[in-house]
RNA sequence: GGGCGGUUAGCUCAGUGGUUAGAGCGCCUGUUUUACACACAGGAGGUCAGAGGUUCAAGUCCUCUACCGCCCACCA
C-alpha cells in the first residue's frame, strides 16, 4: 500500500472533522475526580454585540494552550464558555438596528424592545460559539453560560441583596457622569478622557456695589448655575471681597464671594466660580458651604428653564450665544487658548456631563481592601508583575462604583418602592408585597445594573453560586484568569473584590494579562470601533493552526501584539513544513518497513543528537510553558523542529536509508515527531492531530496510542536524556559542514568538477596520504549531511574539500576522543608544523569554551550552573597561564 | 501632575547576567533536489536610544538623560 498525501496541506479539509470528533467524544467535559486537582479557566465572556475579532482569537489561543496542556497532563480540565450581554454596547446595537427600520426604542415600548434585544443577542450568541469551535477552543459546551440567563442573573440578584444587607450597596443622589446621548450614567471607568484644544474664558462678575471680579472658565454657559464664586483665603486680592455678592450677567442673580482652599491662587484669576450641579469639584465646594444646586440641563445636555433665554438650545450652541452676549455687555475680558482633558463616554464618544443623580453605588473600599490583601499575600498573582503596583494603586484610590444605568437591557435592579409607606424592598424574587407596610402597591426600580456588576460574579455564577453545586466545590476557585490587561480594573479587580466577598476564597490563583492587538494606526481594536479584522478571514487564508502560531510566537505576556501578514504567511509554512516532515516519514515507513520490535536505541551519534536535543527542548518547554511563557515555548519547538529535526537530522537519515551498515533512522524519525506533535499540540491542536492520527496508522505502537492527541500525555523531560558529548560532536560536525559549503560557494564552481580539477594538482597530493584517515573518522560521526542533496556525488569528493580545511578536521574530535593522542598522531604521520600545533591548541581551547550554548532556561537548572561554574574555573586557568608565561 | 511600558537588523519583534546578540518578513547569490519552492544552501545588514555605574562577564542589573506610547488624575 503506497501513502499518498497531498505536497501542501490543505487546513480547511480537516479542522472542523477534528473539532467534532473531539466534541463527540466529549474530551471537553471534565470529570470530577476529587483526588485529583482539577484546572480551571473561566473564558472572559465576548460582549454578544457582534463576532469576534481578532483579540477573541487571542484569548482564545492563550487560554486553548493552556488548557489543552493542562489536560494533557492528566488534569480534570474545565474551559467554561459563556458570552456577556454588554448593557450600552447592545443596547445601542440594537436601537441602531431598529433606527434602520425606522423604529424608535420609545416607541416600542420596554417589553418589545428587550424581544427584539433578545433576537439579536441570540443570534450573536450563536455565532461567537460557532467562532469558539473554528478558532478550535477546546472549552465545556455543556456548561456554557449567558449573563442574562436565569441561574447568573440569580446570582447578580443574591449578590446585590447581600451587599444591600451589608449596606455595601447604598442608594444615594451623587455626582455621577452622564452620557447625553446614551441617557444613563456611567462609572468612572466608563469615562475616558481626551485633550481638547479649548479656551478659557475670563468674565466679568459685577460686585453689588462697584467694580467686578473677574472668573476664569472653560464653559462659560454654565454660569447660569453658579451659586458662588470662591477665592483662596489666603489670596491678597480678594480678602477684602469675601463675604461680599456678584451680580450675574443675564439673569441679574445674586451670589456670594466664599473662601475655599481648593481655589489655586495661581490659576487664572484665583477667582473661581462654582457650579455644583455640573462640576465635581464645584459640588465639593457648594457641599462645604452649604450652597444651592441649580441644575441648568435637560438630560440630553439641552439648556433647561433655569438658563432663561437660552432654554431649548445645546450646550455648545449655547456657548457660542453666552459668549457673544457678555461680549457685548463688555463682560468678556479676554480669551484664552487652552488645553484641558475632558471626560468622553467611552462607548460612544460623546462629551460627558458631571450630573447630580440619585444611583445606587457600591460602597468599595471595604471589598478593596480585602482583594489588596489576596494579592499583596501572594494568594493571588499577576503576570506580568508590573500590574500589581498598577492594581494596588488603583484599589488604594479607589471610588464608590456607580452601579445603576438607566437602560433597558440588562440585569434589572431588584428593588421595589412602596407607593404608600416609601420603603425599599429588596428582594432576590420579586415580592407580590411591600415587605415594610404589606401594600401590593409596589413598582420596581426601572434602572438595570451595570453589566461589569455580573461580570464581576462570573467566576462564581458560572459554577452555581449562591447554591452550594458539585461544580461549585470542586472547580472554584479557578485556576487561571487570561484577559486583556485593558480591563484590569472592569474586571480582574472587580472580580477580586466580589470573589471573596461572595464566596469568602479568591476567585482565581493567577491573573494573567495578555497585550492588545492593535491595528495599523496603533489604535485598539474593538467593537463599535469600525477597525475590527475578522479573524475567520484570516483562518480561511492561512487556517487556524497558523492563525493560532502567528498570535502566540514572537510576544510576551503584557505587551502589545503586532500581527502582520508576514507573521500568518511564515506560521503557515511552518504547518506546511510540519506536514511535508510527516509525509517524509509516513513515505519512509512505506517505503522501508519498520520492524515490529524496533527499539530506540540510539547507536549512532545522529540518534544520540537528536534524543539529546528532544529531551533539552522538551525539558526546556515543560519548564517555559509552567512560568506563562507560551511564545517562547512555541518559538524552541518552532526551531527545534525546523533548524534541528528537519535540516540536519532528516536529511542525515536520508543518507542513512541508503547505506548498509547504518541502522534504519525510522524509530527515532518517528520518536521525534510524535513527540514534537504532542508538544505542539496546545498551539496547534488541528493539524497535529491529523498527522498523529495517520502517524499511529503506521506506528509499531499504534495499541497503545490512546483514540487522540488530545488525550495522549504532554511529553515530560525524564523521556530522555540530554547527552552533551552527543551534542557537542554534532555542533562541531555542523561546523565542518559549514565550512564545506562556505569553500564551495567561495569557489563557484560545481562540487563534482571542483574536486576534479584540485585532485589533479600537485600540492594536493601530500594530504591526500592522510586523506583515508580522514574519512574513517568522518564516517564515525557522521558529517555526511553534507551529501544530502548531492547523492549522486561520490562521498570522496566531499571529504576532500575538508581535507583542505586541515585545522577544521582536527578539531572536531576534541570532544569524542583522546585529543592529546589524536594531535601526536597527526603530528608524525602529517605534514603539521609547529607552529602550525600551537595554533591548533589554542584554537581547541577556544573549541572546549565555546561548546553548546548552554541552555536558555535558568532557574531550576543545576546543570547550567555546574558548566558556568566550570567555565569561569577554565577561564581563570587560561588567564593565570597566560600571565605566567 | 503621578505612574507604567518601549527604544535591539531595512520593517515587525523575541531575548530569563554567560559562547560570536536572534527569528520572521524584505534584500542579494545559487539550486528544479523523490518530504516541502509555503523549499534548500549561502550572504549582506547591529556603536542593542545616549551617558555613567556594579560585575571576571551587561542588550539583560543600578542611576541619569532623550524620544515614542499607554494608563491614572476634579486645577476651573
Amino acid at each position: 500500500m503506497s501513502i499518498t498525501i497531498p505536497k501542501v496541506y490543505e487546513p480547511g479539509k480537516i479542522e472542523r472533522k477534528w473539532y467534532q470528533f473531539w466534541h463527540k467524544q466529549g474530551y471537553f467535559t471534565p470529570k470530577i475526580d476529587p483526588e485529583r486537582k482539577p484546572f480551571v479557566v473561566i473564558m472572559p465572556p465576548p460582549n454578544v454585540t457582534g463576532e469576534l475579532h481578532l483579540g477573541h482569537a487571542l484569548t482564545d489561543t492563550l487560554e486553548d494552550i493552556m488548557v489543552r496542556w493542562h489536560r494533557m497532563k492528566g488534569e480534570p480540565t474545565l474551559w467554561l464558555p459563556g458570552t456577556d450581554h454588554a448593557g450600552i454596547a447592545t443596547q445601542v446595537v440594537t436601537e441602531q438596528k431598529l433606527a434602520k427600520q425606522g423604529l424608535s426604542k420609545n416607541g416600542l415600548g420596554r417589553e418589545e424592545f428587550l424581544k427584539t434585544a433578545w433576537e439579536w443577542a441570540n443570534k450573536s450568541r450563536e455565532a461567537i460559539n460557532h467562532q469558539h469551535q473554528v478558532i478550535g477552543a477546546s472549552c465545556d459546551w455543556t456548561r456554557e453560560r449567558f449573563t442574562l440567563h436565569e441561574k447568573p442573573s440569580r446570582a447578580v440578584r443574591t449578590a446585590f441583596v447581600r451587599l444591600y444587607n451589608k449596606g455595601l450597596v447604598y442608594r444615594g443622589e451623587r455626582m455621577i457622569n452622564w452620557c447625553p446621548r446614551c441617557l444613563t450614567a456611567l462609572s468612572d471607568l466608563e469615562v475616558t478622557h481626551k485633550d481638547i484644544a479649548g479656551h478659557l474664558y475670563y468674565i466679568r462678575y459685577p460686585l453689588d456695589n462697584q467694580g467686578f471680579i473677574t472668573v476664569a472658565t472653560t464653559r462659560p454657559e454654565t454660569f447660569f448655575g453658579d451659586t458662588a464664586v470662591a477665592v483662596n483665603p489666603e489670596d491678597e486680592r480678594y480678602k477684602d471681597l469675601i463675604g461680599k455678592h456678584v451680580i450675574l450677567p443675564i439673569i441679574n442673580k445674586e451670589i456670594p464671594i466664599i473662601a475655599d482652599d481648593a481655589v489655586d491662587v495661581s490659576f487664572g484669576t484665583g477667582a473661581l466660580k462654582i457650579t455644583p450641579a455640573h462640576d465635581s469639584t464645584d459640588f465639593e465646594v457648594a457641599e462645604r458651604h452649604n450652597l444651592p444646586l441649580v441644575n441648568i440641563m435637560n438630560p440630553d445636555a439641552t439648556m433647561n428653564e433655569n438658563t432663561g433665554p437660552y432654554a431649548g438650545l445645546e450646550r455648545f450652541v449655547c456657548r457660542e450665544e453666552v459668549v457673544a452676549e457678555l461680549k457685548h455687555e463688555g463682560l468678556l475680558e479676554k480669551i484664552e487658548p487652552y488645553a484641558h482633558s475632558v471626560g468622553h463616554c467611552s462607548r460612544c464618544q460623546t462629551m460627558v456631563e458631571p450630573k447630580i443623580s440619585w444611583q445606587w453605588f457600591v460602597r468599595t473600599e471595604p471589598l478593596a481592601a480585602e482583594a489588596i490583601k489576596a494579592v499583596e499575600e501572594g494568594s493571588i498573582t499577576v503576570i506580568p508583575e508590573r500590574f500589581n503596583k498598577i492594581y494596588f494603586d488603583w484599589m488604594e484610590n479607589i471610588k464608590d462604583w456607580c452601579i445603576s444605568r438607566q437602560l433597558w437591557w440588562g440585569h434589572r435592579i431588584p428593588v421595589w418602592y412602596c407607593h404608600d409607606c416609601g420603603e425599599l424592598t429588596v428582594a432576590v424574587d420579586e415580592p407580590s408585597h411591600c415587605l415594610h407596610c404589606g401594600s401590593k402597591q409596589i413598582v420596581q426600580d426601572p434602572d438595570v445594573l451595570d453589566t461589569w456588576f455580573s461580570s464581576a460574579l462570573w467566576t462564581h455564577s458560572t459554577l452555581g453560586w449562591p447554591e452550594d453545586t458539585d461544580d461549585l466545590r470542586y472547580f472554584y476557585p479557578t485556576s487561571v484568569m487570561e484577559t486583556g490587561y485593558d480591563i484590569l480594573f472592569f474586571w480582574v479587580a472587580r472580580m477580586i473584590m466580589m470573589g471573596l466577598e461572595d464566596t469568602g476564597e479568591i476567585p482565581f490563583h493567577t491573573v494573567y494579562l495578555h497585550g492588545l492587538l492593535r491595528d495599523e494606526s496603533g489604535d485598539k481594536m474593538s467593537k463599535l470601533k469600525g477597525n475590527v479584522i475578522n479573524p475567520l478571514q484570516a483562518i480561511e487564508e492561512y487556517g487556524v493552526d497558523a492563525l493560532r502560531f502567528a498570535l502566540t510566537t514572537g510576544s510576551s505576556p503584557g505587551n502589545d501584539i503586532n500581527l502582520g501578514e508576514g507573521k500568518l504567511k511564515s506560521s503557515r509554512n511552518f504547518v506546511n513544513k510540519l506536514w511535508n516532515t510527516s509525509r517524509f516519514i509516513l513515505q519512509s515507513i512505506d517505503a522501508h518497513g519498520i520492524a515490529d520490535d524496533s527499539q530506540l536505541i540510539a547507536s549512532t551519534i545522529e540518534d544520540r543528537w537528536i534524543n539529546s536535543q528532544l529531551s533539552r527542548l522538551i525539558r526546556d518547554v515543560n519548564w517555559l510553558m509552567e512560568d506563562f511563557q507560551f511564545g517562547e515555548a512555541a518559538q524552541q519547538i518552532y526551531d527545534f523542529i525546523w533548524s534541528e529535526f528537519c535540516d540536519w537530522y532528516i536529511e542525515i537519515a536520508k543518507i542513512c536509508f541508503h547505506s548498509r551498515s547504518k541502522p534504519s533512522p525510522l524509530p527515532f524519525l518517528i520518536n521525534t515527531l510524535e513527540k514534537s506533535l504532542r508538544l505542539l499540540h496546545p498551539f496547534m491542536p488541528f493539524v497535529t492531530e491529523e498527522l498523529w492520527q495517520s502517524l499511529k496508522e503506521h506506528s509499531p505502537d499504534k495499541v497503545q496510542m490512546p483514540d487522540s492527541i488530545m488525550i495522549a500525555p504532554y511529553p515530560t523531560a525524564a523521556d530522555t536524556a540530554i547527552d552533551p558529548e552527543a551534542e557537542q560532536v554534532m555542533n562541531c560536525v555542523i561546523e565542518i559542514v559549514r565550512s564545506i559549503r562556505n569553500a564551495r560557494a567561495e569557489h563557484k564552481v560545481k562540487m563534482d568538477k571542483w574536486i576534479e580539477a584540485e585532485i589533479y594538482n600537485d600540492e594536493l597530493l601530500p594530504h591526500l596520504i592522510w586523506q583515508k584517515d580522514i574519512m574513517e573518522k568522518l564516517a564515525r560521526v557522521k558529517p555526511l549531511a553534507i551529501l544530502s542533496r548531492q547523492r549522486r556525488n561520490p562521498a570522496r569528493g566531499e571529504a576532500l574539500i575538508l581535507v583542505l580545511k586541515e585545522a577544521e578536521v582536527v578539531l572536531p574530535w576534541a570532544g569524542m576522543v583522546d585529543v592529546r593522542a589524536e594531535h601526536k598522531r597527526l603530528t608524525n604521520e602529517s605534514e603539521l608544523t609547529e607552529a602550525r600545533i600551537r595554533t591548533l591548541e589554542t584554537r581547541l581551547k577556544d573549541e572546549v569554551f565555546l561548546s553548546k550554548a548552554p541552555p536558555r532556561v535558568q532557574e531550576k537548572d543545576k546543570e547550567k550552573l555546574a558548566m558556568l561554574q566550570d567555565k569561569l574555573r577554565r577561564l581563570h586557568l587560561e588567564l593565570s597561564q597566560l600571565s605566567s608565561e
